[in-house]
RNA sequence: GGGGGAAUUCCAGAGCGGCCAAAUGGGGCAGACUGUAAAUCUGUUGUCACUGACUUCGGUGGUUCGAAUCCACCUUCCCCCA
């Protein structure tokens, strides 16, 4: 099976400006195509990794691709598929995101002479002119059609920025550029970016007279509609200091039922007739495959070692043998306790795993906590020392949270 | 530039000058049921010394015994006209 065959089957492809042309391209390893990031945080979340992932693909499959980072649109803030205005970011963060994304790509992707490129669009964008830009480029673009754009329907309610109007043509601008100095005939991206990215290839077909393809990858969505790679707290990270390993791992193994299968299919590397196979389970064999598609992704993510470690400390806590040596942990002193003693409320807003000691009094109240083992009702119950010394203590809060404080 | 409207808790969105820590929904958290799933049901969801007290309704002042609610100014946003 074919390149875009296979990435056909995985459900990846969304919407291609023509089919035949970017089989034919991809499949003998001529594409030269891009993906954009914008800098927006420290580190790339799970919507990047399947971006990166495709990339990856792509590459085996002889293709060589660019990893443009947005230093220079990430100036002004793609308001695709937004409510509000994106936060406007400092040169600096901006610089300091744009460092910590190409470490994190380093991982994933060979750069290097002949292998995939890395490339900012800062170093063409910035010293860009105004009014040769509007000349040049401008006079392509009809605002009529960009107003018609999905992608700012949402905005049109609430307002939308000259500025970040412009996102649109400055994406654009990228691609023309980069089709010129390096013959970059492709791009990729989300499927939110479909019509930034059709900018790219009209203003390349206006100006130059010549064809570039644009390809969009499905966004991750579960059964209900939502992105994926969200959790209430926010995005689940790839870098280990925002998002652990064990967290990482967890948020795989407890998708839904329905989407199990999409995302495995999706987001890892196992041999599609083995996700076949798996596609025929129901039930809580389903269990299972939450199993497989969790320590795929840590290992792919944060490496085999790492995912051993997760998946052994996620069966031994929900195994109940209460193997401790992964879960998160804090450290108590002396200080924290008065006349040896620590009481529950305290421990468990010490432990960040209460907001206030009024969120931590209704969750021993609700019967949510347990300590050691035991349950505590009791809001008035106290520790002391011993009882962290050692292994230290461990607290359970509802049923999936594990936490552990000891004794330095 | 002119005119009109809005800002409420995590979000959306109610809210007569006292009965407002503020309806309702969503989300979150916990409990029951389960398979670390979904659905469902229940409780809970500002802080603390928790039958009480304290701090919140864009900001700053003011009126009043008393203000989320009335007035003035400021800030931001939206809509209409140009």
């Amino acid at each position: 099976m074919q390149i875009y065959e296979e990435l056909k089957a995985r459900g990846l492809i969304a919407q291609v400006t023509d089919e035949e042309e970017i089989r034919n391209l991809v499949n003998n390893g001529k594409a030269v195509f891009y993906i954009g990031f914008d800098p927006t945080a420290d580190s790339l979340h799970v919507g990047h990794f399947m971006a990166l992932c495709l990339m990856k693909r792509l590459q085996m499959a002889g293709n060589r691709p660019i990893a443009l980072i947005g230093g220079g649109t990430g100036m002004i803030g793609d308001p695709s598929g937004r409510t509000d205005m994106r936060q406007m970011m400092t040169p600096e963060t901006i610089q300091h995101n744009c460092d910590c994304f190409k470490k994190q790509m380093e991982r994933f992707i060979e750069f290097g002479e002949g292998k995939a490129m890395m490339l900012n669009n800062a170093d063409w964008l910035m010293k860009l002119n105004y009014v040769d830009v509007l000349r040049e480029v401008g006079a392509c673009f009809s605002v009529n059609n960009m107003l018609r754009a999905e992608c700012y329907k949402q905005r049109m309610e609430k307002g939308l920025s000259f500025l970040e109007f412009n996102y649109m043509i400055m994406q654009s601008y990228d691609f023309y550029h980069m089709f010129q100095t390096v013959g970059c005939n492709m791009q990729f991206g989300g499927d939110d970016q479909w019509s930034n990215m059709l900018g790219g290839t009209e203003l390349i077909r206006r100006k130059l007279g010549k064809d570039a393809y644009a390809m969009t990858i499905t966004l991750l969505l579960n059964s209900e509609g939502k992105k994926m790679g969200k959790t209430a707290s926010g995005a689940v990270w790839l870098d280990p200091n925002k998002t652990s390993p064990f967290e990482f791992y967890q948020y795989w193994r407890n998708v839904g039922d329905a989407d199990v299968l999409k995302c495995i299919r999706m987001l890892t590397f196992l041999p599609l007739e083995q996700i076949d196979e798996m596609d025929k389970w129901e039930g809580s064999q389903l269990n299972q495959a939450k199993e497989i598609l969790a320590y795929e992704l840590t290992k792919l993510v944060h490496g085999e070692e790492e995912a051993e470690k997760a998946q052994s400390a996620a069966r031994a806590l929900f195994g109940g043998s209460g193997d401790s040596a992964h879960m998160p942990c804090t450290v108590l002193c002396q200080e924290d306790f008065t006349d040896g003693k620590i009481d529950v409320l305290t421990l468990l807003v010490k432990c960040g795993l209460c907001a206030s000691r009024g969120e931590a009094r209704r969750l021993v109240q609700q019967g949510g906590v347990t300590v050691c083992g035991e349950k505590v009702t009791d809001i008035e119950k106290t520790f002391s020392c011993a009882d962290c010394n050692g292994d230290g203590a461990i607290i359970k809060k509802g049923k999936k949270v594990y936490h552990k404080a000891y004794m330095k």
